[in-house]
DNA sequence: TCAATATTTCAAGAATTGTTGTATCATCCG
DNA sequence: CGGATGATACAACAATTCTTGAAATATTGA
């Protein structure tokens, strides 16, 4: 995970339309959804779904895959797994000393992770 | 964690300069960083690092502390792993049974919270 | 008190992003 | 083949966000 990339996440999940399709195809799992029943789903113009689902998919947030003339659209969870890392990585392991206050993300463990981790 | 406080997290992180600031912020530290240090680190004119602390004060992603003419920012690091909970919880809560392709998600256990967690 | 410093507020223009309609491309089915 | 359907590409306009400079506020130290 670079710098670019970790903006063009946060910019593709800065809109309410594209938090809103994220979502809908992180519930729906890996099964995703094709593009009319989101629009379907969210009452959004299939040109401007579009529009949104090819900056989720330019960030590398949703994944598409063509199945005769519909695109269908799945969640790409390890990244935003990777987002955080991103994210955290350089608090605690650059000054371990300086982060007795922000020990409480390892909460993110069980908060965030928990179920996926006991499927495995 | 609501979707509209979702929005505003990724909204603020969708710049460049203010996620240049948060990740500097958290780089720093529980002791963080006041304005003029901030502006003197990442070259940004006082006038535009106020709008944009402002965003991410706003958005709860730092906190702001008054000490004499000097207001010194803090990442609000417990709010990140709010948001990664919030975007994840709905997966693998609603239906278990489609989460064998996201299963990955548990490698940020380690990735992200290793180190965090390894502290206390 | 007075000048200097740290930061913010406000207003204006620049730049970017979002929305919509029309046209286009590809696929399916009669 | 040819009409209908799902989706995208393009262009124009609307809306939002970013940046900057000038002015204001508050605090410090001489």
């Amino acid at each position: 995970m670079d710098k670019p990339t970790a903006l063009s996440i946060f910019e593709s999940l800065s809109s309410a339309t594209r938090l809103d399709v994220y979502r809908l195809l992180v519930k729906t799992g890996p099964e995703g959804l094709v593009a009319g029943e989101i629009g379907a789903a969210l009452e959004v113009p299939p040109t401007n779904l579009s529009f949104h689902l090819k900056a989720l998919a330019h960030a590398g947030l949703v994944s598409v895959a063509q199945e005769g003339r519909f695109q269908r659209y799945r969640a790409n969870m390890p990244l935003m797994v990777d987002l955080i890392a991103y994210l955290t990585a350089e608090c605690c392991a650059g000054h371990p000393e300086q982060c007795a206050g922000v020990t409480e993300a390892g909460a993110c463990v069980d908060a965030a992770c928990g179920s996926a981790r006991a499927m495995q």
